[in-house]
DNA sequence: CTTTGTGCAAATTCTTTGCACCAAA
DNA sequence: TTTGGTGCAAAGAATTTGCACAAAG
């Protein structure tokens, strides 16, 4: 189990309190977090961290391949610090976004259609199970 | 094959040289563009043409369902009037978005999951055919 | 010192809103 | 008329940029 630092290092990424700060809370909130939402929540613990570190973190997490952007909400990007394919269910209702493991198939379109396929993103959206027991 | 005209009235949407015309270029140009590219491409043709009504137009579009909308670009909406679950290719050098007819498979994750998926969108991101010619 | 990271404030860009005018039934 | 569509101008919101200061080696 390497260290947050260590991880960093290794992508080439040097650590700072920011960065950090930021990365853990990628890996340890599963929540596909807003530049906004991130710079809340690490606000009280880093008070001086401002929403351009907080944006230009995440542009240099996304070009080191520690996280990937989001595009499923149409107002916000939004970061995963979980890199490997998988799918996102969001749901239209609560606005909850669900992690969905990957068949191993679309992946194969990229041998199938000859394209380099280096990031994947499926997106579903619909209402999750939660929402649906309520109405 | 009917006219676009009965296309829209079958989805509830009153018809408009607007809306006729946006859908006529959402058919024709299967270019996944944005509100802007539409706005400008139709503008000679339809010169009092606004921005503000090529929104409205997608909005109305999306929710009657005779359009959806594609988050694979995180800086502006894309907007495609191919409706069926298909993936998107995105290429990372040349900015091109390509269709990819898409195998069976994660339509049964609803059924795997128990959600109701009612929108899918595939987002592949790479480099394209023509782009590694180009190399 | 020198390089790199940080963060404030301002600027940009995309999208939405408020509201008045227009057009069709 | 009355309803709904359109479009201008302004507002709003997310993100980026310019620049100066701070931190680390």
């Amino acid at each position: 189990m390497k260290s947050t630092q260590e991880y960093l290092i290794a992508h080439d990424i040097k650590p700072s309190v920011q960065r950090l700060g930021i990365m853990e809370y990628l890996l340890s909130h599963r929540t596909h977090p807003t530049a906004d939402e991130v710079y809340w929540d690490l606000q009280p613990s880093i008070p001086t961290l401002s929403k351009t570190t907080v944006y230009n973190t995440m542009k240099l997490f996304v070009e080191q391949g520690v996280a990937i952007q989001i595009d499923i909400d149409e107002r916000n990007a939004r970061f995963d610090g979980v890199v490997e394919a998988h799918a996102h269910f969001y749901c239209k209702k609560c606005g909850c976004i669900i992690d969905l493991p990957l068949p191993q198939i679309s992946w194969m379109m990229s041998e199938t259609y000859g394209f380099t396929v280096d990031e994947t993103c499926v997106n579903l959206k619909g209402i999750c199970e939660e929402c649906k027991k309520k109405s």
